[in-house]
DNA sequence: TTTTTCATGGTACAGCCGTATCAAGTTGAT
DNA sequence: ATCAACTTGATACGGCTGTACCATGAAAAA
């Protein structure tokens, strides 16, 4: 048998390779020979990793979904696991918001991705929509949490609140990557919306 | 001389085609051709009214503003002059909702030229940023007429409220696109976020 | 050492894209 | 009626795309 390598590793590299390059030039212009020359392999390889275009592109998403639970995870761990519901909930949102390179592509890419999906079945299939549910569970279940804790009034749609939160934080992402508004700017209207369903600080 | 075709009514014809086609299958997928067949008319006609893809796409974005621009106008016109700060404000983001085939079809398209101009100088030239900001100020202005008439607190930040109202609409906007959320839930979650703003109903 | 299986490279092939070119039809003015 | 400006058509070209094919290197198993 001939050297053995790891299949998944390599995976990776191709995908981070695939990553970098749409991140730069945009995920509509690029096509298999810039991954290739990015990743600094031949395209024959990469057709070997993956067999076609649309496989590639699909891991890529699953790789960014991952990548980016881990940051928010991460993130959240960050802030410690004491302060408090607000706190965790600000850390999830700043977290979202594409305040530097790595989450400004992966912004960027998320937003490609979905455009793709309207008229693409196959990514449509894929459920990267699984994503923002579970930020949605969370948050609501963390408000009620502050609900039990007498921080935020009683008679709170926490799920509606979740909702519109995330929402917001969302549209303030995009308002970024155009270059319409700042992330200072951004992070103080969520902090504001906040500041009115906590008490004020 | 041949018979005179007025070109601004071709140019609009096209325009809409492209608009057609774009939003059924993809802007990233509508070559000239498509637009073409869609319009009926050979590509040379495209070619001819405009020289390049690249302008027709930016007439495209141009038509697509102006379009939405009306829209909105027309329904905020349609609640009446008298009802007051919050209804017209409510209009305003209800109109920008994805709740009908054409704001559907608006919607993605605007976020598939917003993906765009991420990587394309001259789209990114473009004021199609312009707008929001108009929107923007229109909806500050609107709170800060309520607050005038003590219909919200006097502390408001009416600017930060209104970037706030309408990051989560456009995030709302994008939710019933990828067909993650309806467009009940979402004007319920708008109404939900005015109701606090100005005193519950 | 031979064989077999995995890994990699080079290259060719259709097909589509936007654009350019050549050509012809149409109609108002002269 | 003739001319010339305007409008439309057909087609060709170079470039790029994703994919398929053929070949070869390398190393574990026999």
């Amino acid at each position: 048998m001939p050297k053995r390598v790891d299949h998944a590793q390599r995976r990776t590299e191709i995908t981070e390779a695939l990553v970098r390059v749409a991140g730069r030039r945009g995920l509509h212009a690029v096509g298999m020979r810039d991954v290739a020359a990015e990743a600094g392999v031949s395209l024959r390889l990469i057709q070997y990793y993956f067999e076609t275009k649309e496989k590639l592109l699909l891991f890529g998403l699953e790789y960014l979904t991952q990548r980016f639970g881990e940051r928010v995870a991460a993130r959240i761990k960050a802030v410690g696991g004491a302060p408090g519901p607000r706190a965790t909930i600000e850390a999830l949102l700043l977290a979202a918001l594409p305040t530097d390179d790595e989450s400004r592509t992966f912004h960027f890419l998320y937003t490609s991705y979905a455009v793709l999906a309207m008229t693409d079945e196959a990514l449509a299939a894929q459920p990267f929509i699984a994503n923002p549910d579970a930020a949605e569970e969370a948050v609501a279940g963390l408000l009620r949490q502050a609900q039990d804790a007498d921080l935020v009034a009683p008679g709170l749609d926490a799920r509606g609140e979740a909702i519109g939160l995330l929402a917001m934080s969302a549209g303030l992402g995009t308002g970024i990557l155009v270059g319409q508004r700042d992330a200072a700017s951004a992070t103080g209207v969520l902090r504001l919306h906040l500041d009115r369903i906590f008490g004020a600080p």
